[in-house]
DNA sequence: ATGAAAGCGCTAACAT
DNA sequence: ATGTTAGCGCTTTCAT
């Protein structure tokens, strides 16, 4: 009785090469596909692959090439919808060349986002991609990183590194909000007001910035990306006796939060509050409301960390960045 | 001038046995500190690790000792949202004990999720966490993969395969709504319809057959675990003229769907329709209304996964099933 | 308690 | 075109 396939030793190349009858050098050459031997040797050996099942043991080619054919991935957190859609895209990106991408999430935690890239430094990634927790504090974690391999920034940036970046334009997706809001809002009675977050990020700072630019004298509260925030936030403003105004946010998932706590409270969208998000996570066309807010280019960003990847060489300095252009997508809660 | 950080040779043992004057098994023993050796030794060589920087290559510590401390977890779709919680929740379990957890998305693809298995298998991940994408079609992917190491399904599980699980009580989930419905739903105005999804998937299918166990003679509509079939369905039963009930669906991102469907045509939940929904994703609770739903205990699956994962042994084919009891969470969308 | 040396599985010089 | 061999960085016998 043949034992449990679970346990047993694994072929290896050297198996291969015995059942082939040829050298494992033979082996190698006739997996690689791409180097000079006499085809119907290769064949022979292929098909000797195929009655073992041999598949390469990818450790001992990574220890010999000094390539591990993976890049690290480094969220802040995965239960963030737009992190989540990020790196579905990026790890598509990248499959198609054979690259793995493996993911860690910080949980917004600055110790775990460190221990994160001291991990994939060890296991001697090709590169890595970081969207870093905070501007300032995830300056330690960034350094290490770019120190011993490639690393690039995405979406958000530690603030005085000279390091490559992809991202969206900020700026102008707020400018886009802005030019809505002048376009078909009444000012008079649907002021402005801002609901940050991420102000401890480049882009939470950079969206915020442009906001207060455009509207000095508009009400502004400032917290963190969730939703929860969205919710206090809201109520903050209904404690202030404001019953009606254009609440323009720096996420959608404060967005979201906001909108639940007017509804809840008895108020309606758009007609007393108008809201709008920023980054078009898969929620925001299903909320009650659709959510007007800025759609951001993952894919894009995702084909820009690629090239950038393949592209930049690691011994360089150069630091190259790629801003992508933001689209503002209309829909229930802020109406033409 | 020193050199850019960059693309300099990594320090490795060598370098460190080199500067602290002993050998290379000297170092290799001070930092596994567990073995015999003189304190002020081991002091010294540590002294030598850390002027130095050096980390350790884990691509040949694991392919000397056979173990890479990292296991693979396979998921359909990083996009839905319970998916993503539950891979936050399986890492950050696995962190504490020092082991990674590599992620890749199939994509709901079934030709991907079996790349996905191959590539972890030639990355000798020591174990393999799968929520297999198909009840049926991921049979292969299953079988491959638990030939060849300790492979755990999870949250759903392939028919016919001897393997562990470690799931949630769909059953008994159902069950708890059907007492929810008994006790506060007046069936003559609020019949009961059903929302299937996920027909190609053992939760799904588990959720299902007892929802129609229950109640035999309601209206069934069967697709998959998406916000779009919820509104699609939802579309279908308003053009029956239905224009009340109660909409039980197997999962939340159906019942979002749903209730934004049902609201972006006038109708009232949980007036005309009670709506609820299954998983306790985090936008249930700041839906609008809130979503009563039925809460998966991620954090229990986690750590069954996790003592699965230490316990089972590789070479045994013991096949252990771990099923969680959910929790019913009553929300405004079918209050009692 | 410490060092020398073998070898994990693989690829790439180098030799033939 | 194919085989022989060194060696990637590490841990672990096995000597001492």
């Amino acid at each position: 009785m043949e034992a449990s396939g679970l346990g047993r030793d694994n072929i290896t190349i050297r198996d291969v090469a015995l059942h082939a009858g040829v050298s494992i050098a033979t082996v190698s050459r006739a997996l690689s596909r791409n180097r000079p031997m006499s085809p119907q040797l290769q064949k022979k050996v292929l098909a000797s692959v195929d009655a073992l099942g041999y598949r390469p043991n990818l450790v001992g080619r990574a220890l010999r090439q000094k390539k591990t054919s993976t890049i690290g991935l480094i969220v802040p957190d995965l239960e963030n919808p737009f992190f989540s859609a990020l790196t579905q895209e990026v790890s598509r990106r990248f499959s198609k060349s054979g690259t793995d991408v493996l993911v860690i999430s910080a949980d917004n935690n600055l110790e775990l986002e460190f221990r994160a890239v001291r991990s994939f430094l060890g296991r001697q990634v090709d590169g890595l991609v970081m969207i870093p927790c905070d501007e300032i504090e995830s300056g330690e974690s960034v350094q290490l990183a770019s120190s011993s391999v490639s690393t690039l920034q995405l979406d958000r940036f530690v603030d005085g590194i000279d390091l490559s970046f992809v991202g969206c334009d900020n700026t102008a997706g707020m400018n886009l909000v802005i030019n809505h809001i002048n376009e078909f809002v009444d000012e008079n009675s649907h002021p402005v007001i801002i609901i940050g977050g991420g102000g401890s990020t480049s882009s939470g700072r950079e969206r915020l910035q442009e906001l207060i630019f455009h509207r000095p004298r508009s009400l502004v509260l400032d917290g963190n990306f969730s939703f929860a925030w969205g919710r206090q936030a809201t109520a903050e403003i209904l404690s202030k006796d404001i019953r009606s105004g254009t609440i323009v946010t720096t996420a959608d998932v404060i967005a979201l939060g906001v909108m639940s706590a007017l509804i809840t409270n008895g108020h309606s969208v758009p007609m007393d509050f108008r809201v709008i998000g920023f980054d078009d996570v898969g929620v925001a066309y299903l909320a009650n409301p659709t959510l007007t807010t800025i759609s951001q280019p993952l894919t894009d960003m995702a084909d820009s960390i690629f090239s950038f990847m393949n592209t930049v060489p690691q011994s360089s300095r150069i630091q190259a960045r790629k801003i992508l252009g933001p689209k503002l997508v209309v829909r229930e809660s802020s109406p033409a």
